[in-house]
DNA sequence: GCCAACGTTGGC
DNA sequence: GCCAACGTTGGC
């Protein structure tokens, strides 16, 4: 099983809607790397969501695959804000997977907090300069870790 | 709101 | 194939 992280804003898609709905489509992603992403997932991996773009980044709670890659409908929505005249039906550009809530978390693992761990800083894809993937790969070393940061209190 | 860093586009 | 210009991301 591998592990992810995905990226979304919470004030357009948060972790208590996710919660509230139980699964959703991950669609609207347009980068090439990220896209390359969800196709390497399987059904049953796990994944952080990661709420970005907002007062206090970081991880909220933890996602599963439940339904592997598959084209991005968005992309064929004339008018739409995820339209892409270069993808068709015939041949789908971009993919999308489906996640499901998983569980919750002790308590919510900021970035601030990612960036102070010394073990987590030199490969941690989220953590590198500049890194703006949307989803992205978590080495299981640093799932484990991070699952053991949020089972501690926040250190003052 | 600012701006550094990034990915993509398109001219050459 | 190079690279400047552009639009976007996302932390601060």
């Amino acid at each position: 099983m591998q592990h992810w992280l995905f990226k979304t804003e919470p004030e357009t898609f948060g972790w208590d809607r996710l919660k509230r709905e139980g699964r959703t489509e991950w669609s609207g992603v347009r980068n090439f790397q990220a896209r390359n992403n969800m196709m390497a997932m399987k059904l049953g991996d796990l994944g952080f969501f990661y709420h970005s773009s907002t007062k206090e980044p970081g991880i909220a709670g933890i996602v599963k695959v439940v339904r592997e890659a598959y084209p991005d409908f968005t992309a064929f929505e004339r008018g739409g804000p995820y339209y892409d005249p270069r993808s068709s039906k015939d041949k789908p550009i971009w993919q999308m997977v489906d996640v499901a809530y998983e569980r919750d978390i002790p308590r919510f693992v900021s970035l601030a907090e990612l960036r102070k761990n010394v073990a987590l800083v030199p490969t941690m894809v989220l953590l590198k300069r500049g890194s703006r993937l949307s989803v992205q790969p978590v080495h299981v070393r640093e799932w484990n870790l991070i699952l053991k940061l949020a089972d501690r209190p926040l250190p003052a």
